[in-house]
RNA sequence: GGCUUUGUAGCUCAACUGGAUAGAGCACUUGACUACGAAUCAAGAGGUUGCAAGUUCGAAUCUUGCCAAGGUCACCA
């Protein structure tokens, strides 16, 4: 049994005994003592106060009383005001420090769960920014996380490959790119498509600038305008309308879509050869960022999906049927609203195809669990998704978890494509590793080592500043980024935490062999040590409440306070010329444990650890 | 307007889910390298947790009402 479970279920037990009052051992009001105080672990003893008709002050005695004598494993107790604040003897901590040195992984072995992850899935107009890449460090973070846990974990994207987007940048490039590639314009190929997209955009603005002072605008303006509306202001909201309704460039966008959907060869050739272009260089994106997927679902194979699963949702009266045919369910006792399903002409619409893919996916993978790590501008929409799928009764409605986090704020306002403040994924990767570099260089310590190895470790601390940064921050919160910060490599960063890493492999490089098996004849622990092995105890906990909650910031603050108390550890105690024979060999193994837990802990959070840096 | 999320130090974020004197980092001031790597450590200063009530032995956390900011309410995806 655990310390702290000993303590929940002693604390239990006494308050039995003592009080003749059942309580949940789990129920115990528990924390690591703070450090201003002496003590490992403090129980809460206020909820107590009733039952046992006392003074909180005498309730942590008695209970401090009982445990001290029950256990051996807890040696002292003191009480300050409600607080019992206990001490766990050095040969507990130091047996289970015994323990984790000698574990080949802190991995638990698989269990026969799966869970199916979804994230990243992008556009293919487009090459991936700053907010993909928030998604995919929280998706890619959670499978790492799920697989430590011991569950088998599918991860997946739906790239999102047709559509009106597309179509867009395929008749730019149609009309003025005269048959050029990627390679011969010297781009990245999937900026190159991107680059055809925002000249689609401009043609666009160009036509529906020069229609706005034509006759057809200005007439349009003058009868459709709202009271006091300024023009500019109301041709900024008929935007779509006009794309829709008036626009050339926009009718022959639509008209590919059409052609597409007809299987048109010509315009299938070319939808292939540019998306074939965004795979390649999102490959290279996903293959600098560290990620990988299992499974690819293609929008232009689901998006038809889910009709057969709305007849089903009609006979079962899950949907209802509007006069003009179209399909919908109502969902108003749920706090929700009304919500279309399927368009009176038959077709489907966005939550259609997702309805189809979730049934897809469970047939495919089999997982109870599937999680969408998607931003959290889309809540309503999987809150509707969900509560169909409950309706329809499916088997795994229970354990479909939308991942929502906020989306990124940059210091000078929100991310917009129209005002060009994207902050583009490949960039920013190479704009960190450059600051690593020149960071690195300034600072010495790479001496002797090759530039293949060197620019290995560039780029590893690089992302490491870069990932960290943003996985740190609380996973539902929109969060701010600031570009110089992202690349800081001080305080509470994740250079911070490989430094940690780094100088751990340095003392253990200069011990050399150590006999760490006296370790256990060290019976003198420093608070400092005691502090790094009660961090230590906590990593599963940690691990699977990263986990439950999916968020791995919990995990990011770990690993930083760890290497926090590492570093004080390494400044306040002598390792290699410690006191004795004894201290030297748990120390050793202390660095040893430490070192372990970091680079695991960093790794569930993608980020890869240094031996120098 | 309905629903929803957020508001904590100058800035960026925490607070183990209701517990002790609300903690870190950055920035600012000061000290520590002939100690196993100073990308480090130590110290200082910085707060009416948006405002106001309420529940509780105890509230940043729960309830209500205001204030402010974001998201969402398409036969778009």
């Amino acid at each position: 049994m655990s310390i702290t479970e000993i303590i929940k279920e002693g604390t239990a037990l006494a308050v039995k005994e003592l009080y003749d009052h059942e309580i949940n051992a789990g129920d115990v009001n528990m924390n690591v003592t703070r450090k201003e105080f002496d003590g490992d672990y403090s129980v809460v003893v206020f909820p107590y106060t009733k039952v046992a008709r006392k003074k909180p002050e005498q309730i942590a005695e008695d209970l401090g009383n009982f445990l001290v004598e029950k256990y051996d494993d807890l040696t002292k107790f003191n009480v300050i005001k409600g607080f019992l604040n206990l001490e766990v003897s050095d040969s507990y901590w130091n047996q289970y420090l015994a323990e984790m040195a000698s574990k080949e992984t802190y991995k638990k072995p698989f269990h026969g769960e799966k869970i199916m992850i979804e994230f990243s899935s992008p556009n293919t107009n487009k090459p991936l920014h700053l907010g993909h890449v928030r998604n995919i460090l929280l998706g890619w973070s959670s499978s790492k996380i799920y697989e430590a846990l011991g569950y088998e974990v599918n991860k997946v994207q739906i790239v999102n490959d047709r559509g009106i987007a597309i179509c867009k940048s395929m008749l730019a490039w149609q009309m003025l790119g005269k048959g050029e590639t990627p390679e011969a314009a010297g781009i990245k190929s999937d900026h190159y498509v991107g680059k055809w997209y925002v000249e689609f955009e401009k043609l666009f603005q160009a036509e529906y600038q020069a229609w706005q002072k034509a006759i057809n605008g200005q007439f349009t303006f003058s009868t459709q305008k709202k009271k006091e509306q300024d023009e500019a202001t109301f041709f900024k909201g008929f935007k779509n309308t006009y794309f829709n309704e008036h626009s050339q460039i926009g009718a022959d966008a639509k008209a590919m879509l059409l052609k597409w959907e007809d299987n048109d060869e010509e315009v299938r050739n070319l939808w292939t050869k540019m998306n074939g272009w965004v795979y390649k260089g999102f490959d290279t994106t996903y293959k600098n960022l560290g990620v990988e997927f299992d499974n690819l679902y293609f929008e232009s194979d689901t998006y038809l999906l889910g009709k057969d699963i709305i007849d089903d949702g009609l006979s079962k009266e899950v949907f209802y049927k509007k006069e003009d045919g179209s399909v919908w369910i109502d969902l108003e006792d749920a706090k929700m609203d009304h919500k279309l399903v399927l368009r009176s002409d038959g077709t489907s619409v966005y939550i259609t195809q997702d309805i189809g893919t979730v049934e897809k996916r469970f047939q495919d993978y089999g997982a109870k669990k599937m999680v969408y790590v998607v931003a959290d501008e889309q809540n309503y929409h999987f809150k509707v998704l969900f509560e169909i799928m409950k309706r329809m009764g499916a088997s795994y409605a229970d354990g479909l978890f939308h991942l929502s986090y906020g989306m990124i704020d940059l210091t000078t306002g929100k991310m917009k494509s129209r005002e060009g403040t994207i902050v583009d994924a490949d960039d920013l990767m190479k704009e960190v590793i450059e600051a690593a570099r020149a960071n690195a260089i300034e600072k010495g310590g790479l001496e002797g080592l090759d530039e293949a190895t060197k620019d290995d470790i560039y780029r590893k601390i690089g992302l490491a500043a870069l990932k960290f940064f943003i996985i740190k921050v609380n996973a539902k919160k929109r969060m701010i980024f600031n570009p110089e910060e992202s690349v800081d490599l001080q305080g509470n960063t994740g250079p911070y935490i490989q430094y940690a890493f780094v100088r751990i492999q340095s003392v253990l490089k200069k011990a050399g062999d150590v006999d760490t098996s006296i370790a256990s004849k060290y019976t003198d622990l420093g608070p400092t040590e005691k502090e790094l092995i009660g961090q230590i105890y906590r990593l599963d906990e940690v691990v699977k409440m990263s986990a439950d909650q999916f968020d791995p910031s919990f995990l990011a603050a770990y690993c930083y306070d760890m290497a926090k108390t590492y570093h004080r550890f390494n400044h306040d105690h002598r390792i290699i010329n410690a006191e004795s024979e004894e201290a030297k060999a748990f120390r050793i193994r202390l660095c040893e444990v430490t070192g372990k837990v970091l680079k695991f802990g960093m790794e569930l959070l993608g980020i890869e650890m240094p031996e120098r840096m």
